[in-house]
DNA sequence: AACAAGACCTGCATGC
DNA sequence: TGCATGCAGGTCTTGT
């Protein structure tokens, strides 16, 4: 479900509400997610105070007063709620967390290929899951030269490329398909030839679809939520994504939007202005 | 080393 | 109605 932009606006709407709040009741419903939980995962989270929520690509960062860092990602089909009160937990509800302020954070994943660690602050930079990812997408070190030397020699699609949280960390498959529509680059094209002009275009493509997508509070198709459990408005927005048979938007293409399958995951893309 | 396929899960839409 | 099939926003692991 989740990419930058739906992970971004579960930050935010936890931002304000959970910042400086002291966690006064950990409830972990069962042993695993898609790994098991950390070692007295519960016993841990219990008592301690957040001090601010990070995103590193796709990985919530709650940064604790012990100095621990609890990570959560939300896989495919996770959602954070918070609510007011102590609401019975309802199915899939996995862990549950009061806070000092009478609210709870729910942690939903049907699918449960979400994960959670608890990490030294020391240890988060080295951590498995975070040390071979590629810049974030909206920051400085995201630039044409920076992602042509990433695509260098790679044989593989673009949209491949792209998918890989070592090219640039962040994208899904909705926001590949969007972006590189955006650029005007074939899904197809060998990510070693995206070089020169078609990196100066992907770059800021990359950028303002991910940034029209977070002001618009993510895509939600059938998971994603914000936090108070209202939908995102992105998908009235996309070009292409889930848009399969209808016309090309570009003004003055005859195009009819087609959907292709590449490492078994759909690519939505004009075959016309897309080269 | 790079790349593609398989695996992990549940729920939903579709078609017979 | 019931059942089989395919598909879904991710990404680690395995095999070529």
């Amino acid at each position: 479900m989740p990419e930058l932009p739906e992970v971004e606006t579960v930050r935010r709407g936890l931002e304000a509400p959970l910042t400086g709040r002291r966690l006064v009741r950990v409830e972990q419903r069962r042993a695993d997610l898609r790994w098991p939980f950390p070692p007295d995962f519960a016993t841990r989270l219990a008592g301690r105070r957040i001090d601010a929520i990070d995103r590193r690509s796709k990985y919530l960062l709650f940064r604790l007063d012990d100095g621990a860092v609890w990570m959560v990602h939300l896989g495919m089909s996770g959602r954070l709620f918070l609510k007011h009160g102590a609401p019975p937990p309802g199915p899939h509800d996995h862990v549950v967390v009061e806070t000092d302020a009478g609210s709870t954070l729910i942690f939903q994943d049907h699918r449960r290929f979400g994960m959670m660690d608890l990490v030294p602050e020391a240890e988060l930079a080295t951590h498995r899951l975070l040390a071979g990812l590629g810049p974030e997408p909206l920051g400085n070190e995201f630039n044409a030269e920076s992602l042509s030397a990433r695509l260098a020699g790679r044989r593989a699609p673009i949209k491949a490329a792209l998918l890989d949280q070592r090219t640039v960390a962040g994208l899904g498959n909705i926001y590949v398909s969007e972006a590189l529509y955006s650029a005007g680059i074939s899904p197809l094209r060998l990510a070693r030839s995206v070089v020169g002009r078609r990196a100066e275009r992907l770059v800021p493509a990359i950028r303002e679809v991910l940034q029209a997508a977070i002001a618009a509070g993510g895509s939600s198709l059938r998971d994603h939520r914000r936090t108070d459990g209202s939908l995102g408005d992105f998908q009235h927005n996309f070009r292409v994504y889930d848009r399969e048979g209808e016309r090309c938007p570009t003004r003055g293409c005859n195009g009819t939007i087609r959907r292709i399958v590449q490492n078994g995951r759909s690519t939505l893309y004009c075959p016309v202005c897309q080269k």
